[in-house]
DNA sequence: TTTTCTTTGACAATGGCTGTACATATGGGT
DNA sequence: ACCCATATGTACAGCCATTGTCAAAGAAAA
């Protein structure tokens, strides 16, 4: 496993920032200027050096504001409260929000991790949506995938494959995990950015890969159609066409024979033209193949990412 | 009920409240001058700062003059109070067909589920959200699922197997759906509520009917586990008494022979005491032996809701 | 050198407020 | 049938505070 990334240490210069949270430069000043939004370091010469956290506040505020709030009003509220606020605005529902109390005991990401896997074994639907909860707060988007949600996945394949959890424990992680990840999709404009197709190939019943993948895309400011699992080729070449995609992203966990590259073999010659990524557990071991066959295939969400960029670039 | 009052302290913008509401800005302000409707309360400068039962005394009186009332008759009247004439009122409008006299978005029910339908042909993302989150403010919880929801999914069902759409639409409305629902669930204080397990049985891929026997479980105050489609018998039985459930419900769409009838007969002495729905489409021609067999099958939500009061009544 | 940042100040767009109209209904009363 | 008062949704003008954007000029990094 990968080291505990406490949110406030890595340090990012505003262009990253910009292009992440998808706000001018200049906005991001002037927020700073007039509200005290954020309060990023300095390097030695006076430049500005956001933390994951501060990212993650700047997104919140865009969709704040994308939601009809205003900045002045909105700015000084914690972390906690904006999200909560953002989903209600989404959800344009009138609830009372209660939202149990977390107190932040600042655990690294494998104390999160163990402790939903501690939850997950009691079954305790609550707890481990509170441990995501806190995480996501802990940590930003990125790193939350990349540090607890994915390590989690991969405890659960492991633990399921010697025994040790059943698939009901798969199936409620699956759900809670899914429910977490859509309620945290961005608001953004997305009208007329590029479009990408994400789903599982037909047999794949696994879905959670590929909605990494997609939060992943959607981060990249791709307009992403998810397809939910188990899509047969000829159904996914037609979604591909007719939402007039630019890239496809499949997710493959588990690999029976040959089965799944057939499937994808035949996949490919219907999509001609487009970039295909090819992801998850099983494309390790069929990496060389599928290369060949045509399709990309990024060894993890990272590479991903930029490979995506450099699509559109 | 365990619910939370709805929180007086939080002030949205009045641009919030009009699209929550639905309402024209002007209109919210003509309400406020002429009847007192509501008193938000004001920031430094004079502008309007609504609580969410502001919000909320807004949307039931919307939906009374949708329903023919006259806003000054009906203005006066508590939350409560309205709260009950709406639903009536609703009722009676599903049996006769007194006019709605205000339309602000300029469809009903059946112009929405029509638009729906469009935008799925079209593989429009975007407007199928779109007409959700207009259907969501024209029209309450369980009238959204009842007169929207469903009938998309009916029509989605009978149009797949006759040919004219595809599984490709069949999956992005399910992915939108279940998105939607998913955001859609508000947080009530779930800790000491009644347990119910919802789930599909292995071999039924299709979880739209399981997610909205969980929408109404929720609204009615249990704590739901939903463990998404697919799950083996033995699974289940594990889940149920695992969590502590005081309930079980399973949705089936497809019947195949009576493989589906087996599985269920197989579940049934695993949850020995533990009352068992059954819904979905296929279960109409097998509720002779399923209740035979010692599974309750309610013909639609509305009585699977009451049921499900009987319970812990 | 070229790119990326920084600060400062100015400017224009947005959105909300009040107040005043205006155009249809709706409902009597004659 | 006719006429009028009232009810109600909608529109706009003029004003103000807020807020996004831009430009200029210089410093630091690549």
């Amino acid at each position: 496993m990968s080291s505990v990334k406490p949110n406030v240490e890595p340090r990012h210069p505003i262009g990253v920032v910009s292009s992440r949270t998808g706000l001018p430069q200049d906005l991001i000043r002037a927020w700073e200027r007039r509200y005290e939004a954020v309060k990023p370091g300095r390097g030695a010469t006076g430049r500005r050096l956001y933390s994951d956290s501060d990212i993650e506040k700047l997104r919140l505020l865009r969709r704040a504001v994308a939601g009809g709030r205003r900045i002045s009003d909105v700015v000084a509220y914690p972390i906690e409260r904006l999200q909560r606020m953002v989903d209600e605005d989404r959800a344009q529902i009138v609830a009372g929000a209660p939202r149990p109390r977390i107190d932040a005991t600042g655990a690294g990401a494998q104390a999160l991790l163990a402790e939903a896997i501690e939850a997950l074994e009691a079954m305790d639907r609550h707890r481990i949506e509170q441990v995501l909860r806190e995480a996501a707060v802990e940590l930003s988007g990125p790193a939350l995938r990349q540090e607890v949600i994915a390590p989690l996945l991969d405890t659960i394949g492991e633990r399921w494959e010697d025994g040790s959890l059943r698939i009901m424990h798969e199936h409620l992680a699956s759900t809670i995990v899914r429910s977490f990840m859509l309620a945290n999709r961005n608001g953004h404009d997305r009208m007329n950015a590029p479009r990408i197709v994400v789903t599982t190939p037909a047999g794949q019943h696994h879905e959670l890969g590929a909605l990494m993948v997609a939060a992943v895309a959607e981060e990249s400011g791709w307009d992403v159609y998810y397809m939910g699992p188990n899509l047969p080729a000829e159904e996914i070449a037609a979604a591909v066409r007719q939402v007039g995609a630019r890239a496809l992203a499949v997710s493959v966990v588990y690999r029976e024979g040959d089965h799944i590259f057939d499937e994808l073999q035949r996949l490919r010659p219907l999509i001609a033209g487009i970039p295909a990524f090819v992801g998850g557990r099983a494309s390790d071991s069929l990496r060389d193949r599928l290369t060949a066959a045509g399709f990309l295939c990024p060894a993890d969400l990272t590479e991903f990412r930029s490979e995506l960029q450099s699509i559109v670039g």
